[in-house]
DNA sequence: GGTAGACCTGGACGC
DNA sequence: GCGTCCAGGTCTACC
């Protein structure tokens, strides 16, 4: 089987730096806290590859991706580029070093570092399924976009894979889709006409976006916020969230999750309206690291309520790690 | 510029 | 098993 070993950080650790925001928890990602291993289908120019990775000798040692099926050093390259913008194996540890000295809570466990998918149309589209909905609509939703429009790979041929082969949608695949065909076997529900004209705008089929452009650096923050804003299904907290994913944390993207850290963690009172604006100004001396300072104290919040996230099984507790489900359990 | 109501789904709850 | 209520962010119409 091939193997891939990718250039990573000294202070990497999968399970925490993997398991560290909510899309790990999504399709067609799988993890395996038994064997600590992320099982992922990635699309190459090759075709859909299924892989796997793990840090078998622990955290700071390089990762191992295992690649099932023979792909060629053009698709062995997509797959490491992937894995890479997953993980964020390539955030500089300058970045890092500054964050923990802006905030430093984070500092002794070293996080910093939150997932995301292997391409920002991905991202946009987790995003939108996760809006207006709980959590549990939102792992459907998925999953059902996987099953029914994502392309099947290869199956391992001895090991066990934890769940489907197939990857995520592609944005064509989506533009392509009937918006009433999407609603009635995706259960996406009004999100249908909208994610298809993602698809298109993605694609670069009518109207189509600069994803190069967006994702560059030097450009500003504000016209990226700017033109996330003007694609459909995208609203204020939906383009904060995407910015976060990009690398951009210095917008919150502040939705009831956060009105209820606001009052149960941090003491504030007031309207949603009220507490919102008094959360962003309470994480705004965290400057360019804002969404780290509030991501990771929500988070540890939920990791109080049901230990680590790397121990999450994705279709029990992954299912309720929201503060409302998680406050009804025991 | 601010606000009210519709949009859909799935889970919780009561009967 | 069925009906009702509720949570959730975006969009549009209206003031």
């Amino acid at each position: 089987m091939p193997t891939l070993r990718p250039h990573t950080p000294a202070d990497y650790d999968l399970r925490r730096d993997c398991c560290s925001y909510g899309y790990f928890l999504l399709a067609p990602n799988s993890w395996d806290p038994r064997t600590c291993t992320l099982w992922r289908p990635l699309r190459t120019s090759e075709g859909v590859f299924l892989t796997h990775t793990a840090q078998p000798r622990g955290p700071g040692t390089t990762l191992r991706i295992g690649i099932t099926g023979r792909p060629g050093a053009a698709a062995r390259r997509e797959i490491a580029a992937q894995i890479t913008r997953m993980l964020r194996l390539d955030e500089p540890h300058e970045t890092l070093r500054a964050f923990h000295t802006l905030d430093p809570r984070w500092a002794p466990s070293g996080r910093g570092r939150l997932f995301r998918s292997p391409t920002l149309f991905e991202d946009v589209i987790k995003t939108v399924t996760s809006c207006n909905v709980t959590w549990p609509s939102t792992v459907t939703m998925n999953r059902r976009l996987c099953d029914v429009l994502g392309r099947p790979g290869q199956p391992p041929a001895r090991l066990k894979a934890p769940l489907s082969v197939r990857d995520f949608p592609t944005a064509s695949a989506l533009s392509r889709a009937r918006p009433a065909s999407l609603r009635a076997r995706c259960r996406v529900g009004y999100r249908d006409a909208r994610i298809v004209e993602l698809g298109k705008r993605f694609a670069r089929l009518k109207g189509g976006i600069d994803a190069a452009w967006l994702e560059n650096p030097s450009t500003p923050d504000d016209a990226v916020f700017d033109a996330l804003i003007d694609l459909p299904g995208i609203g204020p907290y939906a383009a904060a969230n995407i910015m976060q994913l990009m690398g951009r944390y210095r917008r919150l993207p502040l939705d009831t999750e956060s009105v209820r850290h606001g009052r149960s963690i941090l003491n504030m009172r007031g309207t949603p309206a009220a507490i919102m604006k008094r959360m962003a100004a309470h994480y705004a001396p965290f400057g360019e690291h804002a969404f780290r300072s509030y991501w990771l104290e929500l988070w540890d919040f939920y990791e109080s309520k049901h230990g680590p996230a790397w121990t999450w099984e994705r279709d029990t507790t992954g299912r309720m790690f929201t503060a409302a489900l998680l406050n009804k359990q025991p």
